[in-house]
DNA sequence: GATACGATTTGGATCGTTACAAAAATCGAG
DNA sequence: CTCGATTTTTGTAACGATCCAAATCGTATC
C-alpha cells in the first residue's frame, strides 16, 4: 500500500524501452512495432500501471474535466439534469467535477472559486437564485467557456461574452398550461408560486398572461401569489388564493413541487384538486405522473436537457471563439387528473 | 480569449521577483517580508492569475479531489446523499468528481477507470447491483481508499482489505417497523419489494423476520414478494399480495419508492391504505411526508450519511494502512398516516 | 568596520507525461 | 554489400507548481 505509484518510466525500465515509446503505446500510436507494443501491454498489466491523466493533461495543457455547479441537488429535478450530464461527459471521456451551492451565491461563490483552479475545459452552471451576471463574470473570468442552465442572471452582458445560455421554454409551457385550462372553461385562472423576480418565473407568468389576454380575461391582481419554491410554502400560501371576492377555480403553478404543495393546501381547505379545483405544475417530475390525482404538467425531460448541455459545453470547448449561443428547449403539455372542467362557490 | 493562461512565472516577471518567491505568497507561507507579499499579492490580481492545483498536485504527490460513484443519482435518496457528500468535502477544500452508473455493472466498470485515471484521494462507492467484490478490486486496485456504501457486494474479502463500509441499519429499520404493525394488532405481515438477493433487502428481510418469529407468528411464505425497487414494478406486483388464502393486512416496504408504488395498487384494486391496509416504508424521502396518506417510514437521513461517508473517506485517506471499519448508522421509525390497525375482509 | 546571525529570496531539480527532432534499426534494390 | 528510404525508437526539453539547499540581505554586536 506504501508503494510509490507505478509511473511510465517503471514500465520502460521494467521491459528495456524508453518512455517516450511507452507514451506511445498508452496512446495507441500506429508508429510502434507490433512486437514491442505487445511486450509493453504485458508489463503494464504485470505492474498494474494505471494512467496519470493530470500529468498528461499539464503537458499538454489541455483539461479533461467539466464542472457542474447545481443549485439544488436534493431537487429530483436537478439530480436528473446532473444524471444526463454525466452520461454525455462518461461517453465522452470526459469527468465530471461537482458543486452543489444549496441556492446560496455565497456557497456558489467558493464552489466556483474551487472549482476554476483544477482548471476544467468548460462549466455547466446552473446558478443560485439571485446570482449576479457580472459578479459570476468576475469569478469565473474570461478563460473558461460557461454554459448557463434554466436560470438567466441580471446583469449578464451576454452579448459580449461567449457564454452559452439553456433554457426551457417557460413562455410557451406556461402558455399551454393556461390555454388548456380555457379549454376546459375556466376563465378564473391564478397564477400560483414561485418568486416573480427569477427569470424562469416571470417568463412562466408572462405566458400566463398572454394566454389569458389572448382569451380577452382580465387578471385579477389576487390571483398572483408568490411563495419559496417549495412544496411546504406552497401548501401554506394556500389560503392566499381564497382570500378575494373572485377565488379562482384553476391555477397555473410554477412548478411541480408547488403544484404538489397546493393540492395539500387545497385538501386542507375542503377542495378536491382534480375534482372542484384544476391544478397544473411545471417539470413533469416522476412524482407528478404519481400524485393522488396525477398532475397535469409540462414534461421538460431533466435528463435530455443534461445531455444537451454536455453537448453544448462541448463543442464550444471546441470552438471558444464562436459568439454564445441561446437555446430554448422545447416542453409539451401532459394532461392529467388533475385539471378539470370549473366549478363555482 | 486565447491568451495562454497566466502563471506563477508571469507573477514573478511582472513584479521583479522569483516564482519560489511568488509560490510561497500563494501559500501564504510567514517566510515572505510583508512589502513583497502585498506586491506579489497586487500582481496576481492584476492579471487575473488563477492556480493550477493540478499541477501543484503533481509536484507534492497529492490529490485534492475524491470520486463519488452513485448506482442511481435520479433517487432522490442518493441524490440527497450525494449533496452531503459534496458540502463536506468541500468545505475541507476537497472536489467531488462525480460518476453515476444507472445500476448498470459495466458502466460502473468504465466510470471508475475513467475516475481513477484523475487520482483521487479516495472513492465513495455506492455499488451498482450485482456489483462484484473481487472484480472491483481488480479494477480500482490497493493504491486507493475505497468507502462502500448501502450495498455489500459479495466475495468482497473485507478482513483483506482496508476498504471502508458505511451501510444503514436494515435489520433494526425492519425490525422497527415490523414491530410497531404487530402493536397495531396485524399478524399477516408481508414484506414486499426489493431484489432479496441484494443485500440491503435480505437484511431487511431478516429484521422483519426476527419481529414476527420473535412475536411468534409464523410467516406464510405468500407473503414475500419481490419486485424490482421502483414505483412502477411495485405497483404491478400488488396483485400478488391477495392471491393466498390468508392475505395480508399490511406490508412492510423494501422501501419508500416502493411502498408509495404499493400504495397506488392499493388504491387500484380497492383498499384504502391507512384505511384498510396498513403500508410502511424505508428511507424516509421527502415525497413520504406528504404523500396521501403520509407514509409511516424509517428515516435514514441520507445528507447526514453523505456527510458521514466524506469524514470516513478522508479520516482514511490520513491513515491508509488502518484495518477496513464498517459502520452502521442508526434509522428511527417515523409514525404517519399510512399505517392502521388490521381490518380483515 | 568586520563578523555573525536571523530574515528573505532564489536557482535548479523534480512530479509524470508528451512533443519534437534526431538517432538507430530495418529493409529492399542495385 | 552498400545506399537510401522507411520504420521504430529515443534523448531532452517542456507543462506549472513545489522542495531544498544555498545565496543574499539587513543590522545588531564587538
Amino acid at each position: 500500500m506504501t508503494r510509490h505509484r507505478v509511473t511510465i518510466a517503471d514500465i520502460a525500465r521494467g521491459c528495456g524501452v524508453s518512455t517516450a515509446t511507452v507514451s506511445l503505446v498508452l496512446r495507441g500510436s500506429p508508429l510502434t512495432a507490433t512486437a514491442t507494443r505487445k511486450k509493453v501491454e504485458a508489463e503494464i498489466r504485470r505492474q498494474g500501471y494505471v494512467y496519470n491523466r493530470a500529468a498528461a493533461n499539464l503537458r499538454q495543457r489541455t483539461s479533461s474535466s467539466v464542472a457542474l455547479v447545481i443549485n439544488d441537488l436534493s431537487n429530483p429535478y436537478f439530480a436528473e439534469f446532473a444524471a444526463g450530464v454525466d452520461e454525455t461527459l462518461g461517453s465522452r471521456h470526459y469527468v465530471t467535477l461537482l458543486g452543489s451551492t444549496n441556492e446560496s451565491t455565497e456557497r456558489q461563490r467558493q464552489v466556483l472559486a474551487s472549482l476554476i483552479e483544477h482548471a476544467p475545459a468548460g462549466i455547466i452552471l446552473s446558478p443560485a437564485e439571485y446570482s449576479d451576471g457580472e459578479r459570476l463574470h468576475a469569478i469565473i473570468g474570461a478563460h473558461t467557456p460557461v454554459l448557463v442552465f434554466n436560470r438567466e442572471p441580471p446583469h449578464a452582458d451576454w452579448a459580449h461574452s461567449h457564454w452559452d445560455y439553456l433554457a426551457l421554454d417557460n413562455r410557451r409551457g406556461a402558455r399551454l398550461a393556461t390555454e388548456h385550462l380555457l379549454a376546459l372553461g375556466h376563465r378564473r385562472i391564478a397564477f400560483f408560486g414561485g418568486h416573480a423576480s427569477s427569470s424562469s418565473c416571470s417568463e412562466r407568468r408572462e405566458g400566463y398572461a398572454g394566454a389569458m389576454v389572448h382569451a380577452g380575461v382580465e387578471i385579477d391582481a389576487a390571483w398572483l401569489v408568490e411563495s419559496a419554491p417549495t412544496r411546504l410554502a406552497a401548501a401554506q400560501e394556500t389560503a392566499a388564493l381564497f382570500a378575494c371576492d373572485r377565488a379562482p377555480t384553476a391555477a397555473v403553478c410554477y412548478n411541480d413541487a408547488v403544484a404538489l404543495g397546493l393540492m395539500l393546501g387545497l385538501a386542507a381547505h375542503g377542495r378536491r384538486p382534480g375534482r372542484d379545483f384544476a391544478v397544473t405544475g411545471f417539470d413533469d417530475i416522476p412524482e407528478a405522473a404519481v400524485s393522488m390525482p396525477p398532475l397535469t404538467t409540462l414534461a421538460t425531460d431533466p435528463r435530455a436537457r443534461g445531455r444537451q448541455a454536455a453537448e453544448r459545453i462541448l463543442a464550444r470547448v471546441l470552438a471558444p471563439e464562436a459568439d454564445g449561443t441561446r437555446c430554448v428547449a422545447p416542453v409539451h403539455l401532459v394532461a392529467r387528473g388533475s385539471t378539470c372542467p370549473p366549478v363555482y362557490d
